[in-house]
DNA sequence: CTGTTAGCGCATTCAA
DNA sequence: TTGAATGCGCTAACAG
């Protein structure tokens, strides 16, 4: 290996100073387009590379960004928001130093306390499931976006899924289709998800002028098997719904299963739609499940844009909390009620 | 904010000079182990936090360690492997800087010069799937560790999945259930695990003296629609295999809607193994299917691990190439054949 | 066992 | 328009 080139070696290539091969490099002074052009290809054909962690530690700008999750792992979702804030980052030459704390607050702590040290210039502070979050101690002065996630009494900004639109959303998609006896297999955890897409299940229903019926309710967890025994109840009334709105898609599959078992045939006998568009499930059900998407990736580019829109503007732009808007993905479980 | 607290802050608070709190920190040095305890409570008084990007310009270790892979959103599993690295990685002091190209040459160049910039003490080159890679040019002469992937002709560490032993303990699996005609839905694509699970699924016909049958293979995308596809097939002959071993759990999941199709019960009629253990569809589905788990965390933890020993030995350890043992996860998908 | 000192590679005044 | 000099915060000789 030749000794590593620095800017030094560059300047004495071109036979100026570094000052000006600094400049050259970085855009800044004023140069003559021709030096600065001469510069840089001298550089290039050094294989000059520049060295951030040095311009960082003058500058006093590492470049990088935090990313911290509580889990990167498990959800399926995840690598969307992921790749979505990488790619943003990108566009404003920044990389980004991913930490997650597998819902232990103590790793957490440490994580954030690593990407401190590395001087990262800003936080994305993501949750895999949107909900409710303080921002940690360490956190504090810290310029950070939440992503996902969110606090009422905080200034920072957010990004969050319209939880109420995107059950009003779909919602309206089965009544357009002719249902009102809709049943609604929600989730059972207290979380925004939770709340907002019940909400947006009785406006919807208010909206078309259908009365609310408490009992076409289910509870739920978020996975297949329970969702299928709280499909079964309610496809056990002799009024049986004539379409299902299911909180996320592994409850939809559970009642695909719960549909297959009542020998009710999608969409013929039963409608569904629900939240997620997680592909594996979704595009692979049979018949494919209408499923209202979240915007995982563009969550996370809006996040790592707005962070640098921070980092870059001085002193201006209130903080924004944003609710993403969830656009329906239409496939073949809504058809017409039976009746 | 009060003025930002360095090593030297410390030194005059702490009453030595910056060598010994240097010292004491990084656990360097001769120092008595009074000095380095108070040293250090001292600075955690001051709420000192170290710069690395200045240690690491000095030290020419910046404690990084670059994550390039393919496409870290779309694959549920690629989560896994992303955390074991973590995790390994944070055992060691280190923080992980991702990138990923999304299969796309010319950002992962872009991707690997901004990693290289900051100056990473080495590199996990990641795939989500199992395939043979080539070392970019841009990082011979890089610490550099391959993770489900590997090259034949590099002198690197890798680690990929014992794909042949897979399909050998799903097959034995079978077998020892007392079936002998067993279709092997394949993938169609020519990657290692193509080709080291259809060996293993032969392999493992010869170990049990069971004559390998081409026409009970059928090849099928590595998704449920053509999984279904593929199966209906192999289950419309009138000597049909009493059971199925599926290439993945989305193919797997097409087996079990062409098996309700065919109106054959899961594990009665015909019994189902598949590889990935990818349990939002091997737990969801009913009943729940026996599957192959893919060790990606294991595999990067075991690559960070590998790398940072290769960091740490000056120049010892000759490079390993590892095929990870996947273990069986037993669900409900396998019954003693009918006839 | 502890302190002094000289850079790591770059950005940035300030002068020329 | 360019160059010389200074130090970002820390580590690592080397001295004491």
């Amino acid at each position: 290996m030749s000794k590593r080139v620095g800017i030094r070696e560059v300047a004495a290539a071109a036979g100026v100073s570094v000052t000006t091969v600094s400049h050259s490099l970085s855009g800044g002074g004023q140069l003559s387009d021709a030096t600065r052009k001469r510069v840089r290809s001298v550089a290039e054909s050094l294989n000059y590379t520049p060295n951030r962690l040095a311009s960082g530690l003058r500058s006093k700008r590492s470049q990088i960004i935090g990313f911290v999750s509580d889990e990167i792992s498990t959800t399926p979702y995840a690598g969307n928001m992921l790749l979505g804030a990488q790619d943003a980052a990108a566009a404003h030459d920044q990389v980004l130093m991913v930490v997650n704390s597998n819902r232990n607050a103590q790793l957490e702590a440490r994580g954030i306390d690593a990407l401190l040290q590395h001087r990262v210039d800003g936080i994305i502070y993501a949750r895999m499931y949107h909900q409710a979050v303080e921002l940690p101690a360490a956190l504090s002065g810290v310029p950070t976006v939440f992503l996902d996630a969110s606090n009422e009494s905080s200034d920072l900004s957010s990004v969050v899924p319209d939880e109420e639109g995107a059950a009003l959303t779909a919602m309206d998609h089965l009544i357009e289709a002719g249902h009102r006896r809709i049943g609604y297999l929600n989730n059972i955890d207290d979380i925004p998800a939770t709340r907002g897409r019940l909400a947006g299940y009785r406006a919807a229903l208010a909206k078309h002028g259908i009365p609310f019926d408490e009992s076409l309710i289910a509870l739920s967890e978020s996975m297949t098997g329970p969702g299928r025994d709280a499909a079964s109840r309610l496809l056990a009334r002799p009024d049986r719904p004539t379409a299902l709105f299911c909180f996320n898609d592994r409850i939809a599959m559970g009642a695909y299963q719960a549909a297959h078992l009542a020998r009710l045939a999608i969409p013929h006998d039963l409608s569904i739609v629900s939240i997620d568009n997680f592909e594996v499930l979704a595009d692979a059900l049979l018949p494919g499940l209408t499923s209202i998407a979240l915007p995982h990736y563009e969550m996370g580019r809006w996040a790592a844009e707005r962070l640098a829109a921070e980092l870059a503007g001085e002193a201006d732009s209130p903080p924004e909390q944003i609710r993403m808007h969830c656009p329906l993905v239409l496939r073949q479980s809504v058809g017409p009620p039976l009746r």
